[in-house]
DNA sequence: GCGGATCAC
DNA sequence: TATGGTGATCCGC
């Protein structure tokens, strides 16, 4: 868990784990990206999240140092028994596709827009951008990167605002064809799904003209085909741009290609478990099955459930209906806002195109939740439950004016200065 | 139930 | 000049 003497923040630097992110200069990369970074409030809050987990790391790490033989030998026993287990419910007989539109918002404006084709482009604004095509990734360029900073990568980068409505019509036109193939795909986003092919392919016997259709709208189509979700999930990545990738169903082809897999290909472990699986000497999932004994002491249950899983290579055979929603919320980020009026205003705002929303989908909600961002990109949220449930924007604004006057109240003297709302 | 964190897209 | 918005889940109170 050594610190930040490099000069760089692990969380801040350049993130080759996408494709078209080879043979790059990363150092020259990162030193433009540090440098336009530094000082701001942005990066202040960076490196004080990143203090954070350092220290998660060396909490970790004491009691790592205190665990004996003993409780290690036991762990070892309950491991093989939960591995077992596992096994035993190993089902290879599922084939299921994940699917994934590479650049899905930089190839419809490509398709559109034929000149953007041979120029570096990115969707999105100055303040952030969505996602970036393979001529811009050369430059470090990326999603989740904001403009000003890729325009210094990249001087020459064409920045396109996004059209919402037009990405919505064209993964409507996709999802249409995916029912063609499962009537029960769970669209994951505007551009990645997964689908169960297993009936389809025992209807009829072949794989279908898929990718062909796909290359009319979206040229990067990435199909990733394995026994269940999290392994159809890793193997779309795999062929990037524009392949697909067939994991066979069979036992040994499975443990093979997880013995090689890094753990940050693996959805769920994100930035933060990376590292602290490093901080164990782990990268890729042989070493998550050789120190599951250790995990299973260090992590919570459903944690290293989940790790033991990802290193016998399972994962969901069926793809659940897409359930019931659990909340609605809409936020903003705006200029510095500091006086009380203009907060109180701003919240009422937030709270008739809620409500607005809710009508449209018939909801009502027990818990009124109110976030927060200060200028220095520090969160809070403050929630209530009530008895009963609301749906209209005076009853919601009810809730949320009282939380955020407790707020300005638990401040004062001092103003909050704010840059995010939401509710 | 609450609040902070993590994660995915 | 300038670092997003939405939804879900988990952990430790």
């Amino acid at each position: 868990s050594d610190n930040t003497k490099e000069g760089f923040l692990s969380r801040m630097a350049l993130n080759d784990n996408k494709a078209g992110m080879e043979g790059l200069d990363r150092d020259k990369i990162n030193k433009i990206i540090m440098e336009t970074s530094k000082g701001s409030r942005f990066y202040e809050n960076e490196l004080k999240k990143e203090q954070q987990v350092n220290q998660r790391i060396e909490k970790m790490m004491l009691q790592k140092a205190q665990i004996t033989e003993q409780q290690l030998k036991k762990a070892q026993a309950q491991v093989e028994r939960v591995a077992l287990e596992l096994e035993r419910s190993r089902d290879l007989t599922r084939v299921i596709v994940h699917v994934d539109m590479d650049a899905f918002y930089a190839a419809v404006e490509m398709r559109d827009c034929p000149e953007l084709k041979d120029k570096p482009m990115a969707v999105g604004s100055m303040s952030m951008l969505s996602t970036s095509n393979y001529h811009a990734r050369k430059f470090g360029v990326r999603a989740a990167m904001p403009g000003f900073i890729a325009k210094k990568l990249c001087p020459n980068l064409v920045i396109v605002p996004p059209n919402f409505d037009k990405y919505r019509a064209v993964s409507d036109e996709i999802r249409e064809i995916f029912a063609d193939y499962d009537p029960h795909f769970q669209p994951v986003s505007l551009d990645e799904a997964y689908l169960d092919f297993t009936d389809h392919l025992e209807k009829r016997q072949s794989w279908p003209e898929i990718m062909f259709y796909y290359d009319s709208i979206a040229p990067f189509t990435l199909l990733g085909i394995a026994p269940n979700m999290m392994l159809a999930k890793v193997c779309s990545d795999k062929n990037k741009p524009n392949g697909q990738y067939v994991l066979p169903s069979t036992r040994e082809a499975v443990m093979d290609f997880v013995q090689a897999l890094p753990v940050r290909k693996v959805s769920g472990i994100g930035k933060v478990s990376e590292k602290m699986l490093n901080a164990l000497g782990i990268s890729s999932c042989s070493h998550l099955a050789q120190q599951m004994a250790l995990l299973s002491l260090l992590f919570s249950e459903t944690s290293w459930h989940h790790f033991m899983q990802v290193s016998l290579g399972l994962g969901s055979t069926y793809i659940p209906r897409h359930e019931e929603r659990k909340s609605m919320s809409t936020e903003r980020t705006f200029k510095e806002l500091s006086k009380v009026e203009e907060q109180l205003s701003l919240c009422r705002e937030l709270c008739e195109d809620l409500a607005e929303d809710m009508k449209k989908e018939d909801l009502k909600g027990k818990t009124v939740t109110l976030k927060l961002k200060n200028v220095n990109f520090e969160v809070k949220t403050r929630a209530l439950t009530l008895q009963y449930a609301v749906a209209t924007a005076d009853e919601i604004f009810a809730v949320a004016k009282d939380l955020l006057k407790m707020e300005i109240e638990n401040e004062s003297p001092q103003p909050l200065r704010l840059r995010l709302m939401g509710n």
